[in-house]
DNA sequence: GCCAGCCTGTTG
DNA sequence: CAACAGGCTGGC
């Protein structure tokens, strides 16, 4: 489940192989998972700049033989997609779905499930991706300001403090292990009415959320179950997990079981003790 | 704002 | 063998 400090890590780790490198053809191998939504060649793509935002990572392509032509390709894990750089390309391993061929080397994008997604889209054309062209701010940037937070809180008075992290329209880039564990930071339950919480509550979630982050990318990221980054190496913000997917285990603070219950359609890890 | 559906490997 | 994992879309 790559979430903002996964997929920066992965851009970190492509980024010291492959930028400026020219993806010579494109292998599908599951026609569903590529949408070319322009109709753009496939061939001769040199990659100017890797991107990040949110949960999505964009390439930024300009077409080799024809300098006017540029494209952006954005690519969405999902739950368990990877990207893999390969020095020597290997045989198509089992649940790899596309290639992009360099003149050495290749990345495959390999992904159990199938829900990850690449699109191609001509320059300026990807906002037509729906979910991309509606993220919030990021929020390690000063676009995240906390009288931001403070408005979207209002505005999603209503919700669960859970479901507010986790609407990429609201923040980008949160998913199920770093709600919980900004939240337990906070001391604030997943299920709490977003207009119940204390705004000086609030405004430590809003930090909060981003030490989290910023932690989590200094570690390299979660490997929980699948992920590890372009070069196949596992991230350690595993080992600094106080709750997500720790229930039944002690409390780092107090020792008590961390519980899990349903919150926004997720399961969510909390301790009774140190959160209310 | 809620919920089913997309997927398949792992867990109980 | 069913339940579960969870990001996002699209239909109500």
């Amino acid at each position: 489940m790559p979430e903002l400090p996964e997929v920066e890590t992965i851009r970190r780790s492509l980024l010291e192989r492959i930028d400026k490198s020219v993806i010579r053809d494109v292998f599908i191998y599951h026609p569903d998972v590529f949408l070319n939504i322009d109709h753009l060649p496939l061939q001769n793509w040199q990659i100017q700049a890797i991107r990040r935002r949110g949960k999505y990572l964009l390439f930024d392509l300009l077409h080799d033989d024809d300098p006017v032509l540029s494209a952006v390709m954005i690519i969405h894990l999902r739950m368990t997609g990877k990207l893999l750089y390969e020095e020597h390309p290997p045989e198509i391993a089992k649940h790899t779905h596309v290639r992009l061929q360099f003149d050495q080397a290749c990345l495959d994008f390999n992904d159990v499930r199938r829900f990850g997604r690449i699109a191609l889209y001509l320059k300026g054309h990807e906002l037509q991706d729906q979910g991309y062209a509606s993220l919030g701010p990021e929020p390690l940037s000063s676009d995240f300001s906390e009288t931001y937070f403070l408005q979207i809180c209002k505005r999603f008075s209503r919700s669960t403090i859970k479901a507010l992290l986790l609407n990429q329209k609201a923040i980008a880039g949160i998913g199920n292990i770093y709600a919980d564990e900004s939240l337990f930071r906070a001391g604030i339950r997943p299920g709490r009415r977003v207009g119940s919480i204390s705004g000086k509550k609030l405004k430590i979630l809003y930090q909060k959320i981003r030490e989290v982050l910023a932690e989590a990318i200094g570690h390299h990221g979660t490997s929980f179950r699948d992920y590890v980054d372009g070069l196949g190496n596992k991230g350690f913000f595993q080992l600094q997990l106080a709750v997500y997917q720790r229930t039944g285990e002690p409390c780092p603070q107090c020792v008590s079981p961390i519980r899990n219950m349903q919150v926004a359609r997720r399961s969510s890890h909390y301790c009774p003790n140190c959160q209310k």
